[in-house]
Order: structure tokens, then sequence, then C-alpha cells
DNA sequence: GCATAAACGAGACGGTACGTCCCGTCTTTGA
DNA sequence: TCAAAGACGGGACGTACCGTCTCGTTTATGC
């Protein structure tokens, strides 16, 4: 006989009120003040069932976050082949992304939660930028066409680099770049890589 | 009479004691577990001695880490004036210092604190890169010389791109770099500086 | 057409499992932390089956005790009619059924259901002393033969004063009395029956 | 140095709330819905003070109870010499003591809280029942005089009894005895005496 | 013999209270 | 006046049970 199907079902509505608490707590009053009786209260469950399936606060937060990261499909114009069009192309996006507000409280609440349980750090920011990593470097490769490049190398450095800067302007609070910034970048990043290919 | 020499003044031993068990602590058991009860237990000192000269944990974590990484002076070498050589000279060295298990416990100690006090991250994350930064574009200034490009735009991309990367490997726990990929960040950065210049 | 009987019968294994888990909880952990989950584990049983036949922890003690306690059926010696002699061979009978530790531990789980239903406290000693009280009263009229004294008045008496003081003696817990406390205690209530009886 | 006066020294009127919480509790919901976050929410203290000087609720309720009955001086009328005057005086006046319904509910709660720790059930009607039992004798003894009788052995098994069959009835809750059955009482007890004084 | 109906085990659910840890404040003694 | 000690009112922790509620399953009755 199954084991999984004897007793009472779990409660699908209930799970997901609470990761939409959480992410709402997130944006509210930040991880520090989110507390799982709050969770709980706000989503309209017992504290057990939170604590039934996730064995910390951490562990809560990162999966409501990256559940709620993963539904927000990011527009991703065409790639042309010109490299810098396209890194700008790509930048612009994920900027536009990184600039609703509750988004980047999700982003600096998995932060926190990874400072929090040092042990799991590796794999939430695995697990959050992998997929936008992913993203680009098949964006970027496809634009570039095939035989160029150390494509995989090189573009693996360029996406964690972009990768790095954007959390690292998420979580320092800075205010959206000006275009010259983002000029200043791309041009870091793509010269970087004529560079290279040059070079080979 | 002076108002603000009367009475018992403060006992500045008391003062680094405290300092050093949030350092402690920080390396220990982390920035969630670390309390003031602790901190002050450990110090040997009451808890209102602690209160008294920071208002929140967040604070007192800040400038624990913050004076405790200056403390550490890194081993800068002569720069050279070739500029992929001076970059992987600097990185290399700031790679070493970060490999010290318990300042990078510091560091992520700094990251907790600021997804705790949003208000002050910015600040924060300044004032932990700041020095780093300033201290990278003069060494690459000193190497290149002078004339050669709009050095200040370039070299602060160029700092600002490593500091965020060498954070980014600080949060997730990323083992060492190899030389290979050592490699490759120094020829992204500097053919993006290269290219540039060529390009003025 | 029968409504009471339509369905699954109730399984009376499940109904005796549930009461002797009660006792056994009653003597190994006290009332105060025999709860309906522990009871329902230690029977096999789940608990809505508690649930569905039992209202609360106190009448489920409540009704375990009594139908323990009635399965235990004191030994009673023939009555000679001399009134000492007979008090003290019931009241030496009795000491000595009290004397089990577990009957004990019956008893103070009852008296700690009366305390927490005080609505039915008065119905849970009458029916913890009743049988005992009318079996003494019957025990001691026999012996004594009839048309001697306001027999059911001072005999209502002395068996009260007798259960009060048993029950005292449990609740207290206090250590088998010595022979002399006996004397005692049955020079008592017998001068009492004796003076009333020479003074009508 | 001095240990015992080190820090903020203990708040007596914190200390005298709680126990007068106990007692407002006891008489209102009862030992078994007397919750200790309840008593603190009552007295306006904080849980953790409760704790700080209370182990168990047990021992809570024991020491606020028996405060609250120590406070309570009985009126004791004159002795006269005549054992069944003065036993049916001091009864009287006992019954009466007990027919406040707050003072019973607080009996009730110690008997619960003895239910409840059976390791100091003793201790907790030893100092219920023991001043009472050592004025009783007293108030006896001094009634008839010196030399008649082995007293110390009669009055203890005459106090015994009759803190036996009013703890009972308070237990039980038995309504205020009738004057016939207080005779029944009286009756006994003395008579019992009387025997045994005859028979010396 | 097949539908109906109740009892059963299992266990998830919204809650209450537990006893503990820590918060930030306050009140004492001692230096 | 500062500092240690430590008690204070309070909030949240993670756990144990409460009494209720589905589930799938079992065991009876009666059409």
């Amino acid at each position: 006989m199954a084991r999984g199907t004897v007793g009472r079902p779990r409660d699908t509505r209930a799970h997901a009120a609470i990761l939409e608490a959480v992410r709402e707590l997130l944006t509210d009053v930040g991880y520090e003040r989110l507390t799982i009786e709050r969770v709980a209260a706000l989503a309209g469950v017992g504290k057990q069932t939170v604590y039934r399936w996730w064995p910390s606060k951490s562990a809560l937060v990162a999966e409501a976050v990256l559940a709620g990261l993963i539904r927000v499909d990011a527009y991703m114009p065409e790639a042309t082949g010109n490299l810098a069009t396209d890194v700008r192309a790509w930048l612009v996006a994920a900027l536009e992304t990184q600039a609703d507000p509750s988004r980047a409280a999700l982003v600096r609440g998995l932060a926190a939660a990874a400072a929090d349980r040092v042990e799991d750090a590796d794999r939430l920011y695995t697990e959050l930028t992998g997929p936008a990593r992913q993203e680009l470097i098949a964006y970027l490769a496809h634009g570039l066409g095939s035989g160029q490049i150390r494509q995989d190398a090189d573009l693996g450095v360029v996406a964690d680099t972009l990768a790095a800067t954007m959390l690292y302007r998420v979580l320092t609070h800075r205010p959206a770049p000006t275009p010259r910034e983002i000029d200043d970048l791309v041009t870091l990043v793509v010269g970087g890589i004529g560079t290279r290919a040059a070079a080979t």
C-alpha cells in the first residue's frame, strides 16, 4: 500500500499562502523583522503548519524567493549578433526587472538567508543567478554565431561578472545606472571578449 | 570645568574587548546567532556598556567588522606599468587575503548587517569596498602613468567590477579561483580598458 | 428502521485498549502529563476514536479509573458481630488494597480529574467511595445485628469518616499506618458508636 | 563581597501581584485552566519573571495558596473545657471559614497541585493542615486540662480525622453540613476520646 | 451482492500554551 | 560618573497537544 496517501493530504492553499506571506513581509519589513509567527498570522495558518514543511526561516525565505523570482519572466529582445548591442540590450532588460522594488527586496532577502545559513549559501546563489546566467550565455552565443572564439569560457566570465555586478547593485541599493555607466560596463565586458578573440 | 571630562572616563579596554568579541562570535556562530548578551558575556562586560555605545546589533557588527578588516594590511606589490601584470598581482594579493576564513566570516557578517539595516547598506558597502577601490585605482593609475586614457572612469568601472566579483565570491563561498579563472578575469578587465583606450 | 445498528459497529478491543492505556499512563506519568495523543498512541488507536467516545480527558480518566477500581474485588472477612474487631478487619483489608501503588495512582488520577472538572467532582467521589461505603455499612450492620442503635446515621458517619481518612492517606502519600495508629482509629470510631448507643 | 546584593533587587510588588493573580485565577477558572501566561498577563508581569522564581505551575500554586490561606485568621472561641462543646465550636468556626467559595477554590487548587506533583504532595498537605491541626490540638488540650488522658495520641487522631473529613467535604463540593450531621460527627469524635479515657 | 453508513488508522489543520532566549531598560552596589 | 550584575516587561522561538477535519480503508446492515 502506498504510504504517501495515508492521512489527510497537505493543504496546497495553505502552502501557497505561506510563501506569498513571506514575500509580502520581505518587501514590507525585511528579512530580520520577518518572523515565523508573522508569516503564519498573515497567511492565516497555524505556526506548526510552517514548521511542518520548512526547517528554518532561511529555508522558508529561500524557497519563497526563488519561487517568486522564477514566476517573473524577463522580456528578452532578439539577439542581433552584434555583441555590444546584445549585451547592452540584455543589461537594460535585466536592470528594468531589478528596478521593481519588491523584486529587489526578494533578492536582498535571499542574501540575508544565505548569510544566515552559510551551509547552503552557495546553492542559493546558484539557484538565483544560474538561470539568468544560462540565459545570458545562450543569448550571446546565439547572437555571435559559432566558431569565433572560446565562447564557453569567455561568456562564462562575462556572465559571472554581470551577475556579480547586478547583485552588488541590489545589495548596496545603488540607484539605476546612468546610460554612461551602462556604456562603460558594456565596453569593459565586450572589449574583453574582443581582445581575447583578437588574441586567439 | 569641561563637561565632557566629568566622571569616570570610558574604559577603552572594554571597548576593544567588545569589538573583538563580536568578531570572534561572527566567525564562530555567524551574524544571526550573535546576540548582545553573548557579546557582553564574552567580553566580560555588562550589557549596558554595549548599549551605551552602539545603538543596534548591526551598527556594532559594522564597526567591529570594518575596524577588523582595516587592521589587516594587504601586501601590495610594486606596480610595473604593465596593466595586465599589475591587475593580476593585485587580484592575487586580494584573493589571498580573502582566503582567510575568519576574514570571509567578517565580510559575510557585514553583508548580514547590511541586509538587516537597509538604510545604511549603501554606506556599509562603501566603507567596505571604498578603500580597496581607491587603492586599486591609485595602484593601476600609478602603473599606467598619466595621459593615456580617461583613467578615472575606466579604472572606476574596473575597480567596481573587481570589487563586485570578489564580494560575490565570498558571499557564495566560492572556492579559490583557478589560475585559469584568474587569467580569464584579468583578460576581460584589461581587454576592456585596452579597447576603450584604443578607441579614444 | 433501527438507526443505531447501521454502519460498522464499535470496536470493543479499541475501547478496552484505550482505558487500559489511560490506567497505564496514570501510573507511569500521572494525570497532568497524560495526554489524549499519548493515550491514542499507546492504545494503537487514532485520536478521533478517543474523541468519538469521551468528551474530555477528565471524563476519560474518570471512566478508566472507576472501571479499573471496580475490577479489583477486595477480600472481605466474615463479620463477627464484635464491632471493634469487625471495623479493624475491614480497615486492614482496605489498607492492604490501597497499598498497591498502581491503585493509589488511579485514585490520585481521579482526584485530579475531579479537581479539573468541578462540576462532577461530587459524582466522581460518590462513585469512588459509594460502593465501599455501602459495603462497609452492610458489613457492620450485619455483624451488629439489629435494633441496637440508630445504625443508619451512626454507621453513615463512621463510613464517611473512614472513607475520608483513607482518601486523605492516599492523596498525602502517607505510609502504611502502624498497628498503633490503626488501634487509635478503631478506638475512636467504635468508641463514638458505643457512646452514642449508651446515650440513646 | 556579598554576592546576594549585586544587581537589581527583586521587585516585591511584582512578586505579590503574581501570587494574587494566581489566587484570582484559581477562584475564577480553576487549576487546569490557569496558565502561566494568564498569570503573567493578569499580574502585569513578563512570563520570565514568573519562571525566574517558581519552577512550575504546581509550585507557584502551592505557594500562592498557602500564603493566601495563612493570611486568613480563623476566629477561635474561648475553650470551655467541655470537650463536646469545644469540638463543636471549633468545627463550626472551621466550617464557616470553608464556606467562603474562594477559600474552597484555593484548597481545591492545592489538591490539584498535589495531584500534579506527587513528590511533594505530602509536604503540601502537611503545610495546609498542619497549622490547623496544631491549633486544634492546643485548643482542645487547653480546654481539657492536663493529666486526664494520653492526649497527644488521642487528640492527634481526632485532629487528623477532622482534617480529613473537612478536606473531603471541600473536594467533593459537599454542601454545608446540617446541625444534625455536625452533631453526629462531634459525638463520634468525642465519644471516641471519652471511651479511651474511660478505658485508661 | 452491492450500495449505504458508520467506525477506524493516519495525519494535516488552525490554534494555545509551554518553557527558553534574548531584547532593550532599569535599578542596585561598588570603584 | 561609569561599570558589573542582574531583574524587569515584552516578543519570538521551536515544541507539544488541543480538538477538528479530511483522507483511504474496513466492517457492518439492508435493499
